[in-house]
DNA sequence: GAAATAGTGTCTATAAGACAGTATAAA
DNA sequence: TTTATACTGTCTTATAGACACTATTTC
């Protein structure tokens, strides 16, 4: 019996005689303006998709790995030198022809922050702006913008990541800038979710999970429509939520 | 301000200007043998890493994604043509070094299923069995085998990656072949999470939870030792568990 | 004062932890 | 009968859902 090259392990045979591959990462970056849940995205100029919105990325250079492409990225795209939020690896999207001139492998990765600014025109002349999640994604408004590759598959397994782990993980707070408010809080779960937890309940859940957010021992500003002013927070040392924040079915979908 | 290629959209500039990459799959397969969570390895018989152990894996074909070919090494390395069983996308390790010789970007993934078979040698002379994850990642034991690579990480990401997943979804019933018992689920979540479920309150999770197991109508064989015949099950069609099962805190760690 | 926002207290329903008990088999 | 395994019932505790209430601001 025969036996191809193909069911050897990396390295037993010579791998130069397989074609090799581009590996890319692409980027889902996320923040809240305005109460929206945002995404980053670029408009393609060239072929192929060319005027097609894209999510940033780029190739992973050969002294990388993946992670440090992405977060070198993240700055050049954003244009913040100091990033404080969160990036984590999303998965890998590897369909032979996802790109129809070349092989090439994207290690997909998702990143959030408090309210980021609108990006620079950055070094080319690509445009790039946030869009409103809902309206690229189940969008049929008339500015919903037609998505490169496979990128609205990438996005739509980015934003259920994000939903998911905002859930068990303490990381809803990295969307907001220190000190906040905890109905500042209470927005970001109701953005992300597109849904809203009971507030009394949240503040509960919130200030029962040890290390979730520390009092700062102030109070923020009164909105301009009057109201008690808001105590103000900063994130605390926990990392997860045990038991989650649960979520509630969404009213629409 | 001059702008490198890397920081360009893959497609905006010629690719071919890059160094290429290899693309591997690389398997963490988990099976629970004679009570005890195991993992599948294959000993290395040539350089580098020689003499070591390492998850099963192989190249991407050209015309494969890697869902594929993990797939397909799946087939090879079990031995098994029809998989009943899961198989998922872990992550994608990428470090610049993590394969001496060439730049090897290896797209891990998980698989699990029924007490399988001891591995058939293959057609090619490697070494292949199923080792006990305790005595390969936290174990000194005398016989504990060297992992290659960064496999020893990979495992340990699969593991955790298993112990969440039988938290919150159904997939511990993917470990046991039907019909099966409650006591034999049972023993999936002590194995695998290395603690044991109080009993009663397992069994009134699992029974209390719609669709988790459907009951079969028949009683199973009793042990040799005597005892109470145990009802039969199947897998219900839930994927989801809504809330989660609780892991009780580990003994050991 | 009214309106608006922030925050508290409490009743109820659900589900988990703990544990004592019963049921059905082999020897 | 003893032993071993499978299964049931129930009390307690923790937490989520619902909702009425109080607190502090602007106008």
């Amino acid at each position: 019996m025969s036996t191809p090259a193909s069911e050897q392990q990396p390295g037993t045979y010579d791998p130069s005689a397989y074609p090799s591959v581009f590996v890319t990462v692409d980027l889902a970056i996320f923040t809240i303006r305005n109460g929206v849940l945002s995404v980053l995205l670029v408009e393609r100029a060239e072929e192929p998709y060319a005027g097609f919105w894209a999510l940033p990325g780029g190739f992973v250079n050969p002294d990388e790995d993946a992670g440090t492409a992405a977060w070198r990225e993240l700055a050049e795209e954003t244009g913040v030198e100091r990033f404080s939020g969160h990036l984590e690896q999303l998965r890998t999207y590897s369909e032979p022809d996802r790109d129809p001139r070349h092989r090439i492998v994207s290690i997909a990765h998702l990143a959030f922050a408090p309210d980021l600014p609108e990006p620079t025109a950055g070094s080319d002349a690509r445009a790039a702006r946030w869009w409103a999640v809902t309206d690229v994604l189940d969008g049929t408004p008339d500015d919903a913008p037609g998505l490169a590759f496979d990128h609205a598959l990438i996005l739509a397994d980015a934003l259920e990541r994000v939903r998911s782990k905002i859930e068990y993980t303490t990381l809803a707070a990295q969307f907001v800038d220190e000190p906040f408010t905890l109905p500042e809080l209470h927005r970001v779960y109701s953005a992300v979710w597109g849904t809203e937890p009971h507030l009394a309940n949240f503040r509960r859940k919130v200030l029962k999970t040890k290390d979730f957010v520390v009092p700062v021992g102030d109070t923020g500003e009164t909105t301009p429509e009057g109201g008690r002013p808001p105590q103000l927070y900063r994130r605390g040392p926990a990392e997860v939520l045990q038991p989650a924040m649960l979520r509630p079915a969404r009213d629409d979908d």
